[in-house]
DNA sequence: GAGACGTGGGA
DNA sequence: TTCCCAAGTCT
């Protein structure tokens, strides 16, 4: 599979090339492969000057695998708050309460083992055997296949499956004997930093000389790949309730359920309305009768005041439209009957809402969307 | 295989 | 402003 003395020239030069241009970064200073572990989950997907300071606060405040395997879930997803894919940190501490309790705390290199955590797939599987274990083992990501679509001239789309595993068949026949560990991040970095998804830096790349793409013109147009599609609108709103009594002062939040978007994260009571109902352009008083019915039914007694804001927000997958609405808590009942079902549906589930301060948000995890309209509405 | 799953930055 | 992401995994 492709020339032997192509690929003997790229793995000596992208070597040569990272010893002298590999960037310090705050886990590249350890060959623990805890840190490394945590590095490579935090930077599935999310860029290297997002990660940094998260990686620090979540090593200050877990900085063994134990430490982590103790923590309450709640916790790890304040720590995490503001990532993004949440499921990556309950993922992280699963899988830190399987080392704890099948490996005695201590991190496994065998492949079976690493592979066999939670949260971790054949891209991280790699990256951790490979950077902290120094084994051959194939770490290949979004970057390599592009560095390796483009000096090999692979004119497959990388979203299949069959390509990336083709790639790190590659990837096994170009580590260096007994540098899997610099080769898989030097790999990574000049995907990082030469070889680029748009405008790469040809003229600095150390292995330009021999890059297939580059020889026949085509490093601008790989690797190739499927086009994402659009997220699909979704029409959303949003209740500021404010508490009466004993919880004058205060607002309500609830927990999310334990799966699907933004699993065991905190946020405001919210109801989905159809897309004809766009709260962007519906009037008011309809809106807020709606609120206060889809709300009553999930147990949750308010009465709306008025319109505080618009608030749009993408996901990956889905753009919230949201219209929010100061309330407050229906201390008198609507009916008696309204009144006894709301009040039970209420109590069942007590422990997934609070009466909170604004002082107090520091102290649950709130998805992104969420702190933006609080400190909207808490700063006017 | 395709969709679910977040966010902030850069062109 | 809109688009495309950026060191993927799970179902």
């Amino acid at each position: 599979m492709y020339n032997t003395e192509l690929k003997r020239y790229f793995s000596q030069e992208l070597l040569d090339w990272y010893e002298v241009n590999k960037r310090d970064l705050p886990w590249r200073r350890h060959r623990d492969p805890y840190y490394i572990w945590v590095s490579e989950i935090m930077l599935q997907q999310t860029r290297v000057d997002t990660v940094i300071p998260y990686f620090h606060r979540f090593i200050e405040r877990f900085p063994t695998i134990q430490s982590l395997a103790d923590a309450p879930e709640d916790d790890v997803l304040k720590c995490w708050e503001g990532l993004g894919y949440y499921s990556r940190a309950r993922n992280l501490q699963a899988a830190a309460r399987q080392v704890t309790e099948l490996y005695g705390g201590v991190m496994p290199s065998g492949k079976d083992e690493v592979s066999g955590l939670k949260g971790i797939g054949p891209y991280t599987s790699g990256a951790i055997r490979s950077i902290a274990f120094n084994i051959p083992a194939a770490a290949v990501d979004g970057n390599v296949m592009r560095v390796l679509s483009r000096y090999f001239l692979i004119e497959e789309d990388i979203m299949k499956v069959k390509t990336r595993t083709k790639m790190e068949e590659l990837v096994l026949t170009l580590v260096p004997e007994g540098r899997a560990s610099d080769f898989t991040q030097a790999l990574m970095e000049l995907g990082a930093l030469i070889c680029t998804p748009k405008s790469p830096k040809c003229l600095v790349c150390p292995v330009m000389e021999h890059c297939t793409a580059r020889y026949e013109g085509k490093e601008e147009s790989l690797p190739i790949k499927t086009k994402a599609k659009p997220p699909r609108p979704e029409y959303r709103l949003t209740a500021i309730v404010e508490g009466t009594g004993v919880h004058e002062g205060k607002i309500l939040i609830r927990k999310r359920p334990s799966t699907g978007l933004l699993a065991g994260m905190w946020e405001l009571p919210h109801v989905i309305v159809p897309a004809s109902a766009n709260p962007a352009v519906m009037p008011e008083e309809p809106a807020m009768s709606h609120l206060q019915g889809a709300l009553l039914e999930e147990g949750i007694p308010v009465l709306p005041i008025g319109h505080v804001m618009d608030a749009e927000h993408t996901f990956s997958h889905i753009h919230w439209n949201m219209g929010v609405y100061r309330c407050t808590w229906q201390d008198a009942p609507i009916s008696s009957l309204q009144a006894a079902e709301s009040a039970a549906a209420y109590e069942t589930g007590i422990e997934q809402f609070r009466w909170i301060h604004v002082h107090d948000m520091e102290r649950y995890a709130f998805p992104n969307v969420f702190i933006r309209i609080l400190h909207s509405y808490f700063s006017s």
